[in-house]
RNA sequence: GCCGGGAUGGCGGAACUGGUAGACGCGCUGGACUCAAAAUCCAGUAGUGGUGACACUGUGGGAGUUCGAUUCUCCCUCCCGGCACCA
């Protein structure tokens, strides 16, 4: 019944038969089933910069095999695209070209979704959708309202990057060292109001419920931690010696509770991991920025210089790391909470503002940074802990010399030795860190480190000057851009009644989409049928925030969108409890942080809204890893550096295939190799997928993607190795075709096979056990091409024309359409028919292991003596360990390794190997 | 500084639970086909020695556990990623 077929393979015609029988039986549009199992498969939408690059490919590719696999598997599978399409690139663009961000970013669209659909992705289109559109954004804005009915949203004043030359807002990308991307103005830190979203709120939770995604990479959760940063410790407070509360103007933080308005004091509020080293204070450390600092510089010129010093300081990361710890005393003290002694008060360029109180209690002995900065300035240290360390190797020490010398043992005087030096150097150390037990603190002597914070932070409470605390390093999300190309945030400024939110009922604000940004300030401010308004509340003249939001809120929720039916007439309908949580989803380690914290807090604010049943949205999570090429450059002896792309270099090699050289193909001279980078614009050593797709197809272009290496890791080019994928296929094809221009093969029959054919079809159950579980579990796809690689090279010398022989032969040629067919579904979509069959290889199932097929009469055994491999046997598969033994000592090279030799024992692993033990 | 991941032929990578190191692909070498080239097919391909059967060495370096270590433990070197005066 197999149609006539092709003797040469030809990827575009075979490419555009699959696409078209796949649009014309609308093959990937998935509907909601109670009664199969669901598999939601999701890879980050792009954001529509122009065309694909070679990472998009990778990414969809990956999540194309895991959807056609759990489909073969009988899963009913979703997968959805879209487009993350607002941003400053289309702005950008925008300038230099005059054309509106709208009209360029859906031309991107539609350009990006040919290639897409090129590519043969199985996706389900009907579910397209773009953030930029308003049904999908008003959306952002009615959940945003929600959030402000919930105090999740809020509105403070926020810090900004302005250029005076421009009179706009930057993001932090265009201010390149210091000054304007296009203006080179100097730029300016100001303050405006802004909205943010309570993330901190969730801190806990998002932290928490990392547990509950074992199926995350451990490295994404890890990173994910320390970004929420919890610390647990104690806030306290000094009290400052005369200083009134009043001339502080108002301090940081008094919200502390109880008797401290017994008198007019004010309060230095600390914040300390470390409460079981407080009797070693000697010293506190306040931010240049903390009242206490600016109230003591008011007649001290010295510590004023020195403060305008510090707030000068870089805020380069790299540079803070480097910078040296700096101190200068405030001529201030306070009163330490629980001795009474006089502390003095210092400001340290190493106390952050920004963090805890803005202060701190300084323990020189066990703190390096207040140790460097006692140190310069001759300030008291004070030891309080003893290390466990210190504990450890006094016990050992004190176990080692307390019992007498065993004569039948080892000389211990060296080690004991050892242990002395070593506890030496743990004493002599000025500065411990570690944790231990105390000493020097009164009532506190010989707490550890739980006990001794417990019974600090009870005392300080007692007092009313202190309780445990714990601290967040993660920061509330501040969503407001002054930018055009986004989501309006929906509120209206009244003269009279203040910043009143949109009512439902006038949603969406709607972005024009005909302004064309010039780089000075928000076009949005300049367009009075944009901005001007009557209040919802009182019907004055009123103006709509300008303000859009940053993108990531947009990326926070479009799955959940996907999940939802079409053109659901509410943010997300019944449907999303189907789909979601997502089962896979696919995306670049670059978003491990802030994409994926952002949408785990959404999840989480759209459950406590009752809009979602689930508390996290991605079940399972992959990164795939860069994909990256080499790099060809000169470097004029004056001039810029010139990068040459890949493919316009010729490498000469020598006789044993290694490098000699580099030739650029035009001129035939040499350029220099820069070494193996990620694609870049800037390094020019990006390939196009679209030139990739059109010289050998999408089959090639997927398979050498998957093939090259496991999805996680790197993915290094190779045009040899494209060549490689592309011979695959032919050889592939060239099987098919001589198998079925033979006609009609019979059915297998299981009890007439001889040794040969058993043996093919062994290989074959073998070969299908793997990849299924490398599909699976594993998710090892080079190693599943590579088995199915050795089972047709099996099959090419597996030419005997024997009926039976035939059909064995077709029931691996099937198997192999089968197992290929997530990775390269055209091809495998035309060897299917042609092999026979009348349904289409999607609607194929995923065939199971024959069991009988895997046994055997006998194996091989490897022979070792003393652990090297001397030999091989050939065993009965049940024969005994003594039967085994005894033929593995009469080969005849063992012999030659035991002649003479007293053999102390034989292993036997069973199905594995023999191991002779010999003396 | 702290946290995480790595290092295997000429190259990308494989070896999944401690059990034959180098699967598969690329490249290279030789051969077949061809007037020739390309394509295709066949054979070889970790290094060293040997015509060969084989032997020795070998998974970044050093030690250890084990009958047996790329795999486990300890120390060291280098590379990549994240966080970083976070109290």
């Amino acid at each position: 019944s197999s149609m006539p077929m092709d003797e040469i393979y030809h990827a575009a015609r075979v490419e555009s038969d699959a696409q078209s029988y796949w649009d014309q039986h609308q093959s990937f549009a998935a509907t909601e089933d109670p009664t199969r199992e669901k598999y939601y498969c999701l890879s980050m939408f792009p954001y529509p910069s122009g065309k694909l690059h070679m990472g998009h490919v990778r990414n969809y590719t990956i999540g194309d095999v895991l959807s056609r696999f759990m489909r073969m598997q009988g899963k009913n599978v979703l997968q959805p695209m879209g487009w993350d399409a607002f941003g400053l690139p289309a702005e950008n663009a925008a300038m230099a070209n005059g054309v509106p961000p709208a009209k360029w970013t859906y031309d991107n669209i539609a350009y990006m979704k040919k290639q897409l659909q090129s590519l043969g992705f199985a996706i389900d289109w009907t579910r397209e959708l773009a953030t930029c559109r308003p049904d999908y954004y008003q959306w952002n804005q009615w959940l945003f309202l929600r959030m402000l009915e919930q105090g999740i949203a809020y509105k403070k004043a926020g810090t900004v990057n302005w250029d005076p030359v421009d009179q706009t807002v930057l993001a932090n990308e265009q201010v390149i060292d210091g000054r304007g991307w296009r203006t080179g103005a100097i730029i300016e830190k100001r303050e405006i109001p802004m909205y943010y979203f309570a993330i901190t709120q969730y801190a806990e939770e998002l932290l928490g419920d990392l547990a509950k995604l074992p199926d995350w990479p451990e490295r994404v959760r890890t990173m994910q931690a320390n970004w929420i940063g919890k610390s647990v410790g104690v806030r306290f407070a000094f009290r400052v010696n005369g200083v009134a509360r009043s001339a502080l103007g108002s301090p940081p933080s008094t919200s502390g509770r109880g008797n401290e308005g017994e008198d007019d004091e004010a309060l230095l509020w600390v914040f300390t991991t470390r409460a079981d080293t407080i009797m070693g204070v000697t010293f506190c450390a306040v931010a240049a920025e903390h009242p206490l600092a600016t109230y003591a510089a008011k007649n001290n010129p010295q510590l004023a210089a020195f403060i305008d010093e510090c707030k000068r300081g870089s805020v380069m990361e790299a540079d803070i790391a480097t910078m040296e710890e700096k101190g200068m005393s405030t001529g201030i003290s306070v009163t330490h909470p629980l001795t009474g002694e006089k502390i003095p008060v210092w400001v340290g360029n190493y106390v952050l503002m920004g963090y805890g109180e803005g202060a701190v209690m300084a323990v020189p002995a066990h703190d390096d940074r207040d140790y460097w900065v006692a140190v310069k300035n001759h300030l008291p240290i004070k030891k309080v802990i003893r290390s466990d360390t210190e504990i450890y190797l006094e016990s050992q020490l004190r176990d080692l010399e307390s019992t007498p010398q065993d004569p039948e043992l080892i000389d211990k005087r060296p080690l004991i030795e050892s242990l002395r030096q070593d506890l030496e150097t743990v004493r002599k150390k000025p500065c411990e860190t570690e944790r231990g037990v105390c000493i020097n603190s009164g009532k506190y002597d010989g707490l550890n480190y739980t006990a001794a914070v417990d019974a600090i932070a009870a005392d300080l409470n007692a007092k009313g000057l202190g309780e445990k605390k714990t601290m967040w390093r993660l920061r509330d999300w501040g969503i407001s851009r002054q930018r055009y190309w986004g989501c309006p945030i929906p509120i209206i400024h009244c003269a009279h009644c203040g910043d009143v939110p949109v009512p439902d009922k006038d949603l969406p604000v709607v972005l024009p989409e005909d302004c064309v940004p010039d780089g000075s300030g928000n076009p949005l401010n300049k367009r009075a049928d944009f901005v001007n308004c009557k209040c919802p509340k009182c019907g004055a003249n009123a103006q709509r925030e300008t303000d859009t939001m940053d993108t990531f809120v947009d990326s926070s929720w479009y799955y959940a969108r996907f999940a939802s039916g079409r053109g659901a007439s509410a943010m997300v309908d019944r449907e999303t409890d189907y789909w979601m949580p997502v089962d896979q989803y696919i995306g670049g380690i670059e978003h491990a942080i802030l994409h994926l914290l952002y949408s785990r807090f959404w999840s989480k604010v759209m459950r406590d809204l009752k809009l979602v049943s689930y508390d996290e949205p991605f079940k399972r999570l992959l990164t795939q890893g860069m994909v990256l090429n080499e790099i060809f450059f000169r470097k004029p002896s004056s001039g810029r550096v010139q990068y040459f792309n890949p493919v316009d270099v010729e490498l000469k090699l020598d006789d044993k295939g290694q490098r000699a050289g580099a030739l650029l193909k035009s001129d035939g001279q040499a350029v220099e190799s820069g070494g193996i980078g990620t694609m870049s614009k800037s390094k020019n050593n990006g390939i196009d997928p679209q030139q990739l797709i059109e010289l050998y197809g999408a089959d090639t272009a997927r398979l050498f993607v998957m093939f090259a290496a496991p999805p996680e890791q790197t993915l290094e080019w190779s045009d040899t190795g494209v060549e490689g994928a592309a011979r695959f296929l032919k050889r592939l094809w060239k099987l098919v075709h001589t198998h079925v221009g033979l006609g009609s093969a019979a059915r297998v029959e299981v009890a007439v096979l001889n040794e040969a054919q058993r043996a093919m079809r062994r290989m074959l159950h073998e070969t299908l056990a793997k990849v299924t579980d490398d599909y699976a579990r594993r998710r090892t796809f080079n190693t599943a091409i590579a088995s199915v690689m050795e089972l047709i090279n099996a099959l090419y010398k597996f030419d005997d024309l024997s009926a039976q022989s035939r059909a064995v032969k077709q029931e691996a040629l099937d198997d192999v359409v089968i197992m290929l067919a997530p990775i390269v579904p055209h091809i495998s979509h035309e060897l299917w028919k042609a092999l026979g069959h009348d349904n289409a290889v999607i609607d194929a199932r995923w065939p199971s292991v024959d069991d009988s097929a895997l046994t055997r009469a006998s194996i091989e055994l490897v022979v070792q003596v003393n652990g090297k491999l001397r030999g091989r046997i050939e065993v009965a598969l049940d024969a005994k360990s003594a039967d085994i033994e005894a033929q593995a000592l009469a080969d005849a090279n063992v012999q030659r390794f035991t002649a003479g030799k007293q053999i102390k024992k034989v292993i036997v692993v069973p199905g594995k190997l023999v191991n002779v033990v010999v003396t």
